[in-house]
DNA sequence: TTAAGAATAGACAGATCGGTCTGCTACTGT
DNA sequence: ACAGTAGCAGACCGATCTGTCTATTCTTAA
């Protein structure tokens, strides 16, 4: 397998599980059994280990959610999806995402609190794109374009706040909270 | 002034600025100009003033909150007040909390995922003092008991997802969007 | 007065940090 | 056949990490 990769996968494991400060580059060495030089001849830095690190997450959970939602009906059942898909994650049923410890993004700003620093720009892009999910679904149930952005906002704040309670107070049934509160939101819009 | 108050509000802004694993002691030791023997005087070890530091943003976050809260009539007001508190918080109009960073619980949950950890705990505890807060809006407005928690967990979920939109995504009227969508689902439960 | 406690500066220890470098092996495409 | 690439182990560098310790000063209460 790719050498590359590997650093990626292992660099992922240990700093989504520990935080990306306390995770060394021997620990990450010496767990995927990789030479510090082939390290340095892939990557110019930990920081831009780090980086690639953020975007193959960004890749991996992104494509597993857009997946998960386009395979039903834009819309409806597309919205009814993402919070299913967020609560399978949550509760550990979704074998490629890893054991769940909050977002990965969420985390990484923590860490960099600066919304200038590079790792946090990246993580504010992920959010984006999934913002961008929502949105799609939210044309296609028949918002109007001048509330979609708005609306798009308040689900992503649900998401957002489910994904947080899921970790910090253990609330394993958050996702399914969340989407119970977000038709509500959304049947007020249509009234 | 008092030598370990001193150093744990210099660790705090560090901390809160910067994340706990990349401040070190010696930093702390160096903002405040404090000898290291002097916090060692005080605290047993780097992991004890962490402690330290969280329960004291603990109490001065809490206090602040709960007298905005108790200032007004509970129940409707209170609840009002509680994300108009939080809009002041992310807005930097509260001078005591220290420039908005996000929630210093999350993020050390952030950086200490482990839900048995110490720190995971105590930040959770905080969480759920605040929570004790909205419950007691809750009963005021007239919520039969055996809805309380459900809905405090609610409103819980909105606060988090508003802090968390602010923090990532900029998103500085997360607390006004946030007080709506409340409302709307506490319309929901009374209609 | 004096003894204890709290503070100072900073050397020091042992470990680990990110990163460089040497020297060697193995594969691979032209 | 040979050059280039990717890989290995690990010594090494200077810096920084947490934590200990010595030696000295200041304050304060019995």
């Amino acid at each position: 397998m790719d050498k590359r990769q590997q650093l990626i996968q292992t660099a992922f494991d240990l700093f989504y599980r520990n935080g990306i400060h306390a995770v060394g580059i021997n620990q990450i060495l010496q767990t995927s059994g990789i030479a510090k030089k082939t390290l340095y001849h892939h990557f110019s830095s930990k920081q831009a280990l780090i980086e690639a690190v953020l975007q193959f997450r960004d890749e991996k959970f992104y494509n597993w959610l857009a997946s998960r939602v386009d395979a039903v009906k834009p819309g409806y059942d597309g919205l009814n999806e993402l919070f299913d898909a967020l609560d399978d994650w949550i509760n550990n049923r979704v074998n490629m995402l890893t054991d769940f410890n909050g977002c990965f993004f969420i985390n990484t700003c923590a860490e960099f609190s600066d919304p200038k620093h590079p790792l946090h720009q990246i993580s504010q892009q992920h959010k984006q794109k999934v913002n961008g999910l929502i949105e799609r679904q939210l044309r296609a149930l028949g918002v109007h374009e001048q509330a979609v952005f708005s609306m798009a906002e308040s689900i992503s704040l649900l998401k957002e706040g489910a994904i947080v309670m899921a970790h910090v107070q253990g609330k394993l049934s958050a996702a399914q909270k969340s989407k119970d509160m977000a038709w509500l939101i959304l049947a007020a819009y249509f009234s």
